[in-house]
DNA sequence: CCTGAAAAGCCCTCACG
DNA sequence: CGTGAGGGCTTTTCAGG
């Protein structure tokens, strides 16, 4: 089972490996060892230790959306009927691959999403042919992300 | 209707390679040619084409936010005024450690963020003491998402 | 574009300070 | 916590089909 968070102690070299693999999931643990200047073995101890904690979700490869021709990102608010349950509209919203992130919000929302499309046109046709067609979105109001000027992690 | 730049050719193959490595970063290539069924070289070799045709962005160890206590996300549309440039207003907020994301957008705001705090009151001081502080910044609307229900990247 | 082989390097565990 | 040593696996390169 989990850890508590309680009992979850963090020192400057763990921080220190983090920072390291949050940039490059792909770095080797000998190669972290010589940067911080202990041995490899230590940096492994540490390493099976903090995934136990629950602190690490995982790695991921990153991949650049321009490459393959995805330029236009931007997010929806949509706002649901009230007889539309939240969970059905999700499951929906599920099956479009352009939809990227849904967040359940306070505000003038029901859901707040995240879709990338490939340009303005296929947004277009994702907004009348997949999202206004889910049963009980009454209404979406689109913001498009014109440049994407941070993008990170929470710092540690 | 293309949905890739021309210069970039990537197969089934090249495709499989990459959502094993989306999914875990740290996957071994052997691991991989075996699940795939040609030799690692054979991974290497278009891992290292993948790489330098700027598909790869990189990669990332995510952590998990609630471990460390963060357990309070949302987005702040801002409104900024007329005389203030967006440029001088991200320099600011890339002070902010809290200031996850940022966009220049389209609709009402000039710019809209997403922050990540350690609860409702940590917001609130980002809120009052952070961004309210920058000049320019006139009015925002913060909508706290009370569930990420959809976290993912674009398919391929 | 693939392969298998081979050298170099890394992961992981262990016994111990 | 830390270390260094070592067996086994991986990475990386290369010649060849």
């Amino acid at each position: 089972m989990k850890s508590t968070p309680d009992n979850l102690k963090i020192d400057g070299i763990d921080k220190e490996i983090l920072r390291f693999l949050m940039k490059d999931a792909r770095k080797s643990i000998l190669e972290i060892a010589r940067n911080i200047g202990i041995s490899g073995a230590a940096i492994h101890q540490r390493l099976r230790k903090l995934e136990s904690s629950g602190l690490i979700a995982g790695s991921k490869f990153v991949i650049n959306p321009k490459a393959l021709g995805y330029t236009t990102m931007a997010y929806i608010g949509i706002y649901l009927d009230k007889a539309m349950s939240n969970p059905s509209a999700v499951k929906e919203l599920e099956k479009i691959p352009e939809v990227l992130e849904c967040h359940y919000t306070t505000g003038n929302w029901s859901i707040l999403i995240k879709v990338l499309c490939r340009d303005n046109e296929h947004l277009m046709q994702v907004l009348n042919k997949n999202i206004q067609q889910i049963e009980g979105v009454s209404r979406t109001e689109t913001f498009i992300s014109l440049d994407q000027q941070i993008d990170r992690q929470i710092t540690i």
